[in-house]
DNA sequence: TATTTTATGTATCAAACGATATATAATTCA
DNA sequence: TGAATTATATATCGTTTGATACATAAAATA
């Protein structure tokens, strides 16, 4: 993406920063749910804007999807990342999840993929290809953060990294869902602690 | 709802019937995605036909939830509650938890209200009180089912049912995600023998 | 400056949307 | 049988949908 001037008209608006209106408005209203009225209103562009710097919807459906993995959206893996102690990363991570699940920024609850774009896996071509790349790699970056507290000699060598990776994202899953729900982030809280546990358990 | 005779012209189509082809409709495309074509199309009725028996689209909706959840439709939780034995019994409800992730009934995967019905919360009014109520009874026959095996003295008087009820619940969470992003039911399998163990782990 | 290239703004397209008016068919009740 | 009641069938309503044709504006290039 080098910053070289390209000839023609400039583009009078922010290329990122309109996907990422976009994305709100697929996340709070659906893929079908959001018309190209919401898109473009939000956007603050015109159709053939859109048209010519996205392509169709889908396209722009796409992008977006693209746009949010790429940008490394999804806070409470950071925050599983950036702890030293495994006991507080996991538990960073949980109240990270809490928070996403409860707390609407943008105006949407949860994690864009696991509570909006996967309902389109069957009906929107190229999403699935998307989303299971997306859940192999959020596992795989969990299971390597396990892996480094094995090599400290923190964890036994035999502690089932990948397994219990798994176990933190379907408990994500569980607490995205509960938020949507209704769930307040108090009440969600109240088993942290016992899923630290079971989590790291050996 | 007693079968006595009405006056007027009879009903033409099974109620219920049609209720679970809306149901699949709605499933498959989700809330906006279905349109009425689709729905009488399945339904085999026509527009009017449908208005009179079940009111506008987003009524429909409702109904079709409502006959979801009464139906007893979750097939884990009833494979939970039958079995005796608690570890076979938990086995049992991930296993069928596996299943409905990825075999595809009605041509749709997953748990009507967990897949589909939860994104649109915010977006139809009437949807937010019956999921979180859906969740609520959902964690409550899972933790009675604990609770029984308490009394048997199976399990430690000091076992946390209810945690543990919204850890199944979080675990079933997770595995419909992953169903839905395109992971068989043997890959989901591998974990259910560790899975066991934590859930019943004190 | 004239040409080329790309982006924007207006205005609008055909198709699909949710929903209904009207007339007719089938039943119960008197 | 005739009045009342409810369901069905046809046809269509006004809106909204996703998407574009066209003319204009703003930049680089020659």
């Amino acid at each position: 993406m080098t910053d070289t001037k390209k000839i023609g008209r400039p583009r009078g608006f922010d290329y990122d920063k309109a996907l990422t209106e976009a994305m709100s408005v697929f996340w709070a209203k659906g893929y079908d749910g959001a018309s190209l009225r919401d898109l473009t209103g939000a956007m603050g562009i015109t159709g053939p804007s859109l048209y010519a710097a996205f392509g169709d919807k889908r396209a722009l459906y796409l992008k977006t999807i693209d746009h949010y993995c790429e940008a490394d959206s999804c806070a409470p893996i950071v925050a599983f990342e950036t702890e030293d102690e495994i006991g507080a990363a996991v538990r960073n991570f949980l109240l990270a999840v809490i928070h996403m699940a409860t707390e609407h920024e943008s105006g949407a609850k949860g994690c864009f993929l696991a509570s909006s774009v996967v309902t389109t896996v069957g009906q929107v071509d190229g999403v699935a290809e998307r989303v299971e790349s997306a859940i192999e790699e959020t596992e795989k970056r969990l299971a390597a953060r396990f892996d480094r507290e094995i090599a400290k000699g923190t964890l036994p060598p035999d502690f089932p990294s990948r397994e219990r990776a798994a176990l933190l994202f379907d408990i994500r899953q569980g607490y995205m869902f509960r938020g949507r729900g209704g769930w307040d982030a108090e009440r969600l809280r109240r088993d942290v602690d016992a899923r630290v546990r079971l989590v790291l358990m050996h």
